[in-house]
DNA sequence: TCAAATTAATGACTATTAGTCATTTTATAG
DNA sequence: CTATAAAATGACTAATAGTCATTAATTTGA
C-alpha cells in the first residue's frame, strides 16, 4: 500500500506549504495584524483547510517558532564546535545568539512573542510539546560546553553545570532582548553604546566562569 | 477659579478609579481575557467613558505598567539605602528585583508584557512616553550605586557604569524571567533549583564587578 | 432664577476577525 | 461505475475593540 504513505508525505508537504505562507504574512504584517484570511489567502486555500492542519492562530505562529529553534539549535551547534576549549565554546554560542538575533530577526522575533507567555509544554498534539524539547535540545549544547571547559580546566570545576547553562541562557537573552526593546532609547538617552553593552555582558560572564 | 481646579481633581479621581477596576479584572482574568466591557462594568460606568480616559486598552494596561515601574523604583531606592558600600547596593537592587517578582506578581506580568513588545516611548499623550521616564529612574538608581561602589573601592574602576548598568538589568530581568517561564520545567526536567540558578547568577555578576 | 452653553456620560452600533460546520469536491476501493 | 472515505470549502457565528449621535449633568452670566 504505497497509497498511504504518498498521502502521508503530501499531506506533510501541505502543512509546510502553510507554514511557508504563514512566514511571509506573519513576517511581513507582524502577528497581531495578520489575519487567517490573509494566511488562507497567500496559501491558496480555504480558511477552513487552514484549521485542518493547524489547530488555532498560536498553533500555526508556534510552528515557525519551532522552526526558529531548529536554526538557533544549529547555530549553537556550529558555535560549539568552532572552538576547542570549553570556555571559549561558552562564548562562541554567546555570541552565535547574538548573530541570530541580529541575521534572524524575525524569528529571533517568533521566539520572544511567546517567551513572555506560559505554555504548557505538555500539551501534546499542540507544538508546545515540540518546542519545549527543541529548547531543551539548545540548552542541553550549553551545558554540554560547559562540562567540556570543566574537564579541560578553563572554566571553574565548583560550577554546576546544568545550573550555570540556565542563568547563562537568562542572562544573555536578557540583555539581548534589552537591546532589541530599549537599544535605540538607551543609545539617545543615556550615551550607552550597544556594542559595548554586550561586550561587558559577555566579559562579565566569562570572567565569573574562568579558572584562574 | 476653584472649579477648574476641583474639575480636575475629579478628572484625575475618576482615572484612578478605571485604573484600580481595571487592574483588578486584568490581574483576575488576564490580559486578552478580559474585555473593556467587563472593565467598565466593574468601574461601573459605561464602555464609551472608558475612552474618553483611555486611548485603548493597550494604553490602560500601560497605566497600570506605570504603576507596577513606580512599585519597582521605590523597591530599588529601599535596596539601595539599606546597604552602605557601593557593591552591596547593586546586589541589594537585584535582590530587590527577584523580591518584586515574587510579591508583585501581577505587576511583574504587567511590566514583562510590554517589554517583549516595541513601544514608542516617545509617543506623548500615551502612558508609554511616562512610563520610558519612569523606567530611565529606575535604571538611573542602578547607575548610581556603580558610582558609588567605584568610589568607594568595592567596584572595579574601569567599567562604565552606563553600560555596567543596562548589562546587569538586561542579565537580571533575563534570569528572572526564565524563571518565570520555564522555572518549573527547569525543575522537573533537568533537576535545576531555582535558588541555585538565581545564587548563581547574582554570583557571577559579584564576581564580575568587584575590585579584588 | 433660568436659559444657553459647555462638559461628561451613555450604550447601541460597526467593523474586524478567530474559529466552526454543513455541504461539496476529489480520490480510493471493490 | 458506484459506494465510501478523505479533503477542502466558504458562508456563518460569536466575541469584542472602538465609535459616535444622543442624552444628562454642570456651569455661566444676564
Amino acid at each position: 500500500m504505497g497509497i498511504a504513505e504518498r498521502k502521508e508525505r503530501e499531506k506533510e508537504q501541505r502543512r509546510n506549504d502553510i507554514i511557508d505562507a504563514a512566514e511571509r504574512v506573519f513576517f511581513e504584517k507582524g502577528i497581531s495584524a495578520a489575519t487567517m484570511d490573509d494566511i488562507a489567502e497567500e496559501a491558496e486555500l480555504s480558511k477552513g483547510t487552514i484549521y485542518l492542519y493547524f489547530k488555532s492562530k498560536e498553533d500555526l505562529y508556534l510552528a515557525i517558532h519551532f522552526r526558529g529553534l531548529g536554526i538557533l539549535k544549529k547555530m549553537f551547534q556550529e558555535a560549539e564546535r568552532s572552538c576547542e576549549n570549553g570556555l571559549d565554546k561558552v562564548r562562541a554560542i554567546g555570541m552565535a545568539y547574538y548573530q541570530f538575533f541580529k541575521e534572524q530577526t524575525d524569528y529571533y522575533n517568533a521566539l520572544l512573542y511567546y517567551e513572555s507567555l506560559d505554555l504548557d509544554l505538555r500539551d501534546t498534539g499542540s507544538m508546545a510539546f515540540e518546542c519545549g524539547a527543541k529548547g531543551d535540545d539548545t540548552l542541553d549544547i550549553l551545558i554540554e560546553a560547559i562540562k567540556t571547559g570543566i574537564e579541560d580546566g578553563s572554566i571553574r570545576p565548583d560550577l554546576d553545570p546544568g545550573s550555570t547553562a540556565a542563568a547563562l541562557w537568562g542572562q544573555t537573552s536578557g540583555v539581548i532582548q534589552l537591546v532589541h526593546t530599549k537599544g535605540e532609547h538607551l543609545k539617545q538617552c543615556h550615551g550607552i553604546d550597544i556594542d559595548d553593552l554586550l561586550g561587558y555582558s559577555f566579559d562579565m560572564m566569562r570572567r565569573a566562569m574562568e579558572y584562574k
